[in-house]
DNA sequence: AATTGGCACTCGTGTGTGGTGAGTGCCAGG
DNA sequence: CCTGGCACTCACCACACACGAGTGCCAATT
């Protein structure tokens, strides 16, 4: 175990080198830091935590940066959360209230994230799967040709045509309707596959088809649909930190394209509470170099999606965490009011 | 007027300038091209078109590159466009065949063209104003609040909330329902205003604040919601050729995520036709040192949005061009198809 | 009048050299 | 265990210098 002092030295490597971005020197640090003990204990100490891994020198004779395995530390035990400033909070919270539907809302998060901690943001839309049913409708195209629109609680839309094996009656269409809202409104998306279970047998033998497929229809729409959606911004950012090395801004626009990556990336982090995942720790390699950080949002009291934002290594953790944690909880609150 | 020579000299250095991305000299010129003439009479030919402002030298002493002017020339006189071969047709039409609604569509071609034209990829959502309405549904979600939804003909769903001045009876709704579907089902957005001017009066006077707050509503949908969406792919290959100027990559990607420049830039464009906009033709001036090829598709002979491709000035123009037209007339088909 | 070869000139680029300074590791003394 | 001192290491910068691609101009040729 590293003593009080070490840690702390970490830190201020950490603080300095993400404000610099030089690597930082034992001289540089006691100057800018209080420490109360010269440059060569400082020096020392670098050499034991250079020894454990947690900074690396780029040359010899240069100064030390820390590793992804001293951010960890010190995203782990020697950061807090910086929180959001109140004239911050009202402002995330105005700019997202002018939202009109939730595409505006995903899109204004999107802008708001990458603005307020000037990194690339990641907002995926509120899944399916953990939301409810707010509506299904049903509407005659033609005789024997259905439309299937399915509203979210959260305001998403999902339609599908359905060619019925057999014409449909206007009577029965509205019988179907009305029987499928009153059993799967406002439930689960998870729990719709037993509610529906039985609907074909209240149906005369004729119709039974037709239900059967506009049901296997609906539960399709559930499941394939799950396939989440999500919108990025402020890649423009990435060039703010990029003239150092350019070489690694373009697998992190390559990854960011690949929808199917950010999804797992996001999708890997723990259900409640913020993630970290610090350079090496992505299994993307394109994203070797950058840090994710990302936490869920909902309506409720439950996370319906993630949203998160993603860097460099070297960024101002305690400073994006609070602002992803701002953001996550005023869009929660924007969805729940919806 | 320039001579025929001249002209092929200017193609030449374009030509070559694309193919190399370095200035290029009367030396270089006379050996990769048989031109059958000498360099010293290139280089008169050069001064000239130099003169005349065609090409320019970055520096005294270096080869000439290309100007706006002479990019303006080449496409206009010089450059045809680059058919794309049988098996690149192929693929395209494959690629776009597995799309299963309107945003994969929308996806697959933004993917496809960022990977034919190797540059970035902006693809238009068929707009609301040219397209007619396939259905207009109305839920009840409350005794005084509906839900109005518009679906398009080209697979485009759009949903609002309408709070009622007064309770509205299901028979009345269903009434609506039925007459509004009748007046602009299959109309076009344009002609909506006219056709259901006097619909109020064919209801009760109970019922009428309710249907004209619903018209309202149709017609701000109608309106509001023409505010086009589009979606972007392909920004990594930016870095392809950003590392001769990392400057302008930044403004370009500032540019492309303003999604209110680019519909300036595509609605700029020429309904009919493919249009390039070479440089500082265009208005942006993050976009200066780039080109912008885009053409509109639509499913059947009128144009219903616009796709296009973001390049460096230095593009290979008949390739991207061919590329371009190729897709446009592949989304076409397959958005009739479905 | 157009083309060509020759020639002097320009200037960007690459290479090598030396100086500077930040930073280090080690050691002996407090 | 901390500190000051000291020799050493390199990355970085500035400068000089040579090289060569490319140009413009001119006189000769067709």
């Amino acid at each position: 175990m590293l003593s009080e002092r070490r840690l702390e030295v970490l830190r201020a490597i950490v603080q300095d080198y993400v404000g610099t971005e030089e690597p930082v020197g034992s001289k540089a640090l006691t100057e800018r830091h209080k420490l109360g003990v010269s440059p060569a204990t400082v020096r020392n100490d670098m050499a034991v935590l250079e020894d454990e891994g947690y900074i690396a020198q780029p040359h010899t004779s240069a100064g030390r940066i820390p590793t992804d395995k001293g951010y960890r530390l010190f995203v782990d035990k020697l950061a807090g959360v910086k929180p959001m400033t109140a004239p911050e909070r009202r402002a995330i919270q105005n700019f997202l209230e002018g939202a009109v539907d939730l595409d505006d809302v995903v899109a204004r998060t999107v802008r708001l994230l990458a603005q307020l901690t000037r990194q690339v943001a990641v907002v995926q839309y509120p899944s399916l799967t953990r939301s409810t049913v707010r509506h299904v409708e049903l509407l005659a195209m033609a005789p024997a040709r259905l439309m299937l629109v399915l509203i979210t609680d959260t305001g998403r839309v999902e339609q599908r045509m359905v060619d019925c094996p057999a014409p449909f009656g206007e009577t029965s269409l509205a019988d179907l309707r009305a029987r499928l809202n009153s059993r799967v409104g406002g439930r689960r998306f998870a729990d719709v596959p037993q509610l529906v279970q039985d609907l074909p047998e209240a149906f005369e033998a004729e119709d039974r088809g037709t239900v059967q497929t506009v049901l296997s229809t609906l539960l399709e729409t559930l499941v394939e649909e799950t396939e989440e959606r999500l919108m990025i911004g402020g890649t423009a950012n990435l060039t703010r930190f990029g003239h150092d090395f350019p070489l690694t801004i373009r697998p992190v626009l390559e990854a960011l394209e690949e929808q199917v990556v950010l999804l797992k990336l996001l999708g890997e982090s723990t259900d409640s509470g913020m993630t970290v995942r610090i350079g090496h720790e992505n299994a993307h390699e394109g994203l070797n170099s950058t840090s994710v950080v990302s936490v869920g949002y909902g309506s409720g009291g439950e996370a319906v999606a993630k949203l998160g934002v993603v860097g460099p290594t070297r960024m101002d953790y305690p400073g994006t965490m609070g602002a992803v944690r701002a953001v996550a909880r005023y869009v929660g609150q924007i969805l729940a009011e919806s």
